[in-house]
DNA sequence: TATGAATGAGAGTTCATTCAT
DNA sequence: GATGAATGAACTCTCATTCAT
């Protein structure tokens, strides 16, 4: 999560209401929840985040938080869905600056590991990588955690997929497999490689892994020499 | 991992005995009561993990499983190291049989995705993609387990990376990277695909993504043509 | 003990609240609580004073006073606060309508004697000796409580040494001591011989008590003959 | 309990035995834990004395305690048994060499007096008058418990209303009161002040206490002058 | 709409005790 | 006689949730 993806989205899911008058204002609480519980689920875990947790980051009382979000389930969901729907957001308007192809790649890869490393990142985007493992988690066993895992699966796929797309197109790439896979090893590249990045490995650091996970994706697509 | 590492695993810490006869008479549930507990983990997810459950599955009682282990985190630890030094283990006496290390490499890949399918695999290996799943997952904030989780790291590292220097020693690979970062690519890869794999992703299928991940890997590796 | 000290009893820490309506609706029920502790602490011991003995004799759930005290000690600390406080107000409330120093000190050591009769006794006063010694017991291995007796033994001392200086200023006693250690003293009688009446020794009654204790105090202080 | 108390007395109820060979070693063994259990119910008190606290201090196994001693609450009865029985011996051995009643009375008051302060005392006395604090405390609620607790009481005043008697005998005690109910008062000013001392009372010092304690006393025996 | 009060369910842990050697 | 293994009972504490205002 950038720095622009960090700025308030949520317009997603159950927020949908009809804007009335004080609605705004509770809409804007929600959201500020939201956040809280994002940074307390990238803190402890979802499965340790309690709703004196959110609490305690927000605070909003207990009761009220059950009174916007139902049961903590629903708090969870609604927190992974409103920082996975910010983030991709962000990386869209971050991508349509960037004109080639590698580049615009390298800027994917590069951003998503940086989510993964532990402690605040430099930028507000602390802990996006670790949501987003913790998305995973949970999305094994409940199922509407998991409908939504895939589905952001299938929106980060689709935008790797666009881009090798254009660069094939474009003449830049020369790739030994379609779009849709090359695009589903690049996001399992960069989540693999992300996890050793989230327990710290000594041996994996962000810049060496973007650099290697580079030079896979370039066995993969061909790219111009460099 | 070569043998010397294997005995490091699965026969730690409180395991220790006078060696013998003794051995049979206390703890001799133990090894049962350890995969009992990587079932339920795998199943539910170490945070859910609790002791009535893996009481229930290994028909030993609670105040049991804690005179055996301590606590219900001691508990984990023990079922995690198990389960790694097993895997482990046996994916190197696999390896033992097979010449061709790029046929090496494809047994290492496949037989790990195998493992992050849902349901109990035909195997026995059910579920040891979910146990190292959540094996990160609780290592991003144990220390005792993500000690051991990089100690895994490090030897499913090191066995790839002896296969690769062993093909390119024998003139079969002709690697862009050196040996630890193809490594360390090669589990991404797999760690990376396996978790699309273990929320049942309709995309992904495990033979697709093995011969996905292979050719990603032969992008790096240059392996004799097929 | 002066009306200022009174008011530092009794009215501590988690019951402040903004006065007024409030007091009625929450925690309405804490005083008859911390009474139905009182009784149990009297009759089991405070080290055997179980969350569910007192909701047995409240009728209070065990959350509640859980959500009520806190832990456990918290709730043992509040019942000997809250038990301190109503008798040495009581204490004090009596003592004022007596004139004669001596009567007062009469009045002092025979009601502190009779609390520690085993059984119920006839007043409201039940077993406020046996609580005075679950609370030294309490109180010499924790810090709080200890605080607290301290604190109580200052205002039983206080009480007495204020009978002691008005006796010698009215010339009615002629004291071998000064008024603290007079005090000391006293409290130091009526504790010392209380321990056999709480164990029911055949060979110490309340009446005799009472008596031996004024002759052994008439030696110190010689009041006026009678 | 003065340094000729802490030898092995342990002569005490069930340790009787056929002395043959073998027992000897074991009754050796049973003192040594009779005084860690005495030990340990100083520091932690008898509700909290485990087996495994007993263990610990004594090196004996938890099940080799319950073997020699049966259940929990027996073995603290006999460390209580022990210790009580050691004290006494020790305090008459110490009386037969002061010829002075007054001067018998002096070393009475001093050396109880000495074994309430908190902290291992200079002597190896620690913790006798904690002992008995916990007798009494354990006694309220105990039946065998409480028998102990009277018999101990009444060794104690026997061994003071010899020495009045003795002294008023000689002459040199003008008592207001009789022997025993001399003797009441003298352990309860012992006891009474040496629970302040026992809480650690800045207010109360031994040598203060000790003085005070002598000064009432003579208000009621009228010894010589001084 | 928002919030404090109250409570039941569930979990980990401690510990005495029983049993078999 | 002595001891480790094993286990049931009890207790404190956490937490989501319901209710009343």
């Amino acid at each position: 999560m950038t720095a622009a993806g960090q700025a308030a989205f949520g317009r997603t899911g159950s927020d949908a209401r009809p804007a009335g008058r004080g609605q705004r204002r509770a809409g804007r609480r929600k959201v500020a929840v939201l956040e809280a519980a994002g940074r307390v689920i990238a803190e402890r875990g979802a499965d340790a985040t309690r709703f004196a947790d959110v609490a305690a980051e927000s605070g909003v009382p207990v009761s009220t938080l059950q009174y916007y979000f139902g049961s903590r389930e629903d708090l969870l969901v609604a927190a992974f869905r409103h920082a996975s729907g910010t983030e991709i957001a962000a990386l869209e308007a971050d991508l349509a600056g960037i004109d080639d192809p590698w580049q615009q790649l390298g800027h994917i890869v590069a951003s998503a590991l940086r989510g993964y490393q532990p402690g605040p990142g430099e930028d507000g985007a602390a802990g996006s990588g670790r949501l987003w493992i913790e998305s995973w988690h949970f999305g094994i066993r409940d199922a509407e955690m998991r409908a939504d895992a895939l589905r952001d699966y299938g929106a980060w796929r689709q935008l790797v997929a666009d881009v090798v797309r254009r660069g094939t197109e474009a003449g830049r790439f020369v790739p030994r497999l379609g779009p849709e896979q090359a695009a589903v090893l690049t996001i399992a590249l960069v989540d693999g490689v992300g996890i050793p990045l989230a327990l710290d490995d000594p041996e994996v650091t962000v810049d060496g892994a973007v650099a290697d996970v580079l030079t896979a994706l370039g066995g993969v697509l061909n790219p111009p020499a460099g």
